[in-house]
DNA sequence: TCCTACGGAATGACCGTTCATTCCCTTATA
DNA sequence: TATAAGGGAATGAACGGTCATTCCGTAGGA
């Protein structure tokens, strides 16, 4: 929830709000949760520690409200340019080349969002996000057309899910971390390799 | 390391180490890091505050010790009834399906792992993995034979974990929290579409 | 009596949040 | 234009609470 302020268009009290998220992401994806006081935010993004409560409510708010952001922009990079009608491997192999170039672009963001997942807040996260799943987002429902047209295996939502971001996630934190180093094509035979284990 | 101690033998003093252990096992894995303070973790056990650093040095010590043994355990279920001669294939459903097992017998050790992979020292700890990766356990060897025998995929050893290792841990917290239910035909159908992802 | 294990209050560092104060920009007035 | 007044924005020292760790008095066995 944003707190009410006087300023919300274009002037300086928004690029203060923006120092201070800026500020906090860093802070959260190098160092984690523990790492990111108030008072060190503060410091990063030149303000007052006080001032952080003009923008926002307490620190969940801030933290819920990037979070809120950065997931927002992951689904848009995904849907961006994203083949609606063209056949179900194309469309599965766009949204995951999608995800991990800009992952690897982003890695700030990467690393938050998992922070994020491993925080108290995760969990409740992502039970709202299994269980309130009701709401047809394009990727869930691509996948919902896969099972039904026997394309990939009879498997659960969540299950699927595992199989194919999961992996990719996880080598988008290798990459980062210098662990191993990602090009297009290497991309393309990992996002292969995860639309294997979905296939019936 | 642990902190030298009269007793360490199976008496009293051992058991008391125990509680110590199982208490903060059962803090973090359910309540994360932030949940378990000593204190908390002292009167779980049934002792005082300043008694468990008679038996470690201080918190990270604690912490490390318990991520040690419950990782040894982990690669100790996997090996037990390994078919060392077996082809590559049923050593590797041997591998995920014992792994995934044990996690659903013991989500508090998954948890616990998770929690640590996500702090500070899960960074240290990966990178000693993989850059230290000189020792032939028996995991690795099987990737690095069935990747000469082109029966998997070209890709380097890291990746290979994620695609297979990745999604099977991320069913069992599923599991686990209660989002799906694990049975067997489920557990076999799983780990095959790991198989899947590897296999040229 | 000596020594070791133990408990739990005490300690000091740190964190999120608050609030009295200051700063600065806008507006009103002459 | 010059000046004063008003008010929202910003500040950072201070507060209350929590944490890991230490210290010291006590209990019990040899």
């Amino acid at each position: 929830m944003d707190k009410t302020h006087k300023c919300d268009k274009s002037d300086k009290c928004a690029e203060k709000r923006d120092l201070i998220i800026q500020a906090a992401l860093e802070l959260v994806a190098e160092q984690g949760f523990h790492g990111a006081p108030m008072a060190m935010i503060a410091e990063k993004a030149g303000v007052g520690a006080g001032t952080i409560y003009r923008y926002f409510e307490n620190k969940d708010d801030l933290i819920r409200w990037i979070y809120k952001n950065v997931e927002e922009r992951f689904v848009e990079v995904m849907m961006q340019g994203y083949p609606e009608h063209g056949p179900v491997r194309e469309r599965l192999v766009h949204i995951g080349t999608a995800l991990v170039r800009h992952l690897i672009n982003e890695p700030l963001q990467l690393r938050f969002v998992e922070q994020f997942h491993n925080s108290p807040y995760g969990v409740d996260h992502r039970r709202e996000k299994i269980f309130g799943q009701q709401k047809k987002d394009i990727i869930s429902e691509l996948f919902h057309e896969a099972v039904a047209q026997q394309i990939f295996k009879p498997l659960e939502l969540a299950i699927l899910f595992s199989l194919f971001f999961g992996p990719l996630v996880d080598i988008c934190r290798d990459h980062i971390l210098g662990f191993i180093k990602l090009d297009d094509a290497l991309i393309e035979q990992v996002v292969g390799a995860c639309w294997d284990a979905l296939r019936r």
